[in-house]
DNA sequence: ATGGCCGAATCTTTCGGA
């Protein structure tokens, strides 16, 4: 069963990217964050009339996560439960699939540091942590996948003095990483990959991928039941080099 | 970081992203 997680930076720019991809590589279940658009406006009708299923939690122009799948999932959150009557961004979803629990997270970039987008990226953080707990109680494998935000440790940049006081790498928000790893969870790919420096992220400006300035925020956060049957967790960056690309690059989890 | 972008919507600018 290959799972894989991917910010693609608008689904309507890049439907037909994802969909070879997925062919390509034979994923079976896709999360996508920064959709860029409403339930409404989303592909729908192309991934399924190409074999695939969609569940959506959308909004207008920003965020929006999605998950498309071979066979049928069950939604089970829309929303991180403690921010549910508060949170008017669609930033989380969450499915049951073939014994799996598993999620598209779509964390706030938090920068600047000093305004309320930083407190809420901390709020937000809170929450999942508070989540992600619960979610242990659950005796079956939880993958949490998406785009973190979170440059979790100096060897996850190209040059740790860029990043040192911005939200993606500050030792609060590293903390918050640490502390649902610390609760009963494992970054996949270090567990699989020790220290190999890889990125999944490089910026559109300053030629940032022909100099490799990357960063690695996308991850996979799995828990005891799913690291007892992981078989590779991998970084794809081949569609970071190609026309048009989003900005970030598919990562992928096989068990 | 010499400086360099890109997407949606408000659409020849603005805002958000990382």
């Amino acid at each position: 069963m290959k799972f894989a997680s991917w910010n693609i930076n608008s689904i309507n720019l890049r439907k037909e990217t994802v969909l070879n991809w997925i062919i390509e590589n034979n994923i079976d279940v896709l999360g996508l964050q920064e959709i860029k658009c409403e339930n409404e406006k989303f592909p729908t009708k192309f991934f399924h009339e190409n074999g695939y299923f969609v569940e959506v939690i959308g909004q207008k122009s920003y965020n929006g996560v999605a998950i498309i799948s071979k066979q049928p999932v069950q939604l089970s959150n829309s929303c991180l439960p403690s921010l549910k009557e508060e949170e008017p961004q669609a930033r989380y979803i969450e499915v049951e699939i073939s014994n799996f629990i598993y999620t598209s997270i779509y964390v706030p970039n938090g920068n600047p540091i000093d305004t309320n987008k930083f407190s809420y990226k901390k709020k937000w953080l809170d929450c999942l942590i508070k989540h992600s707990n619960d979610l242990l109680s659950f005796e079956k494998p939880v993958i949490l996948a998406g785009d973190f935000n979170v440059i979790p440790e100096t060897l996850d940049c190209w040059d740790e003095k860029v990043w040192e006081n911005d939200a993606l790498a500050i030792p609060i928000i590293r903390k918050q990483f640490r502390t649902i790893k610390h609760q009963g969870y494992f970054d996949a790919f270090r567990l699989l990959n020790g220290n190999k420096t890889e990125w999944s992220f490089w910026d559109y400006q300053n030629g940032s991928w022909n100099k490799d300035y990357g960063i690695r925020i996308d991850h996979f956060l799995i828990n005891s039941y799913a690291a007892d049957i992981i078989k590779n967790c991998t970084i794809d960056k081949k569609p970071r080099g190609k026309e048009k690309p989003s900005d970030h690059t598919p990562i992928v989890i096989e068990f």
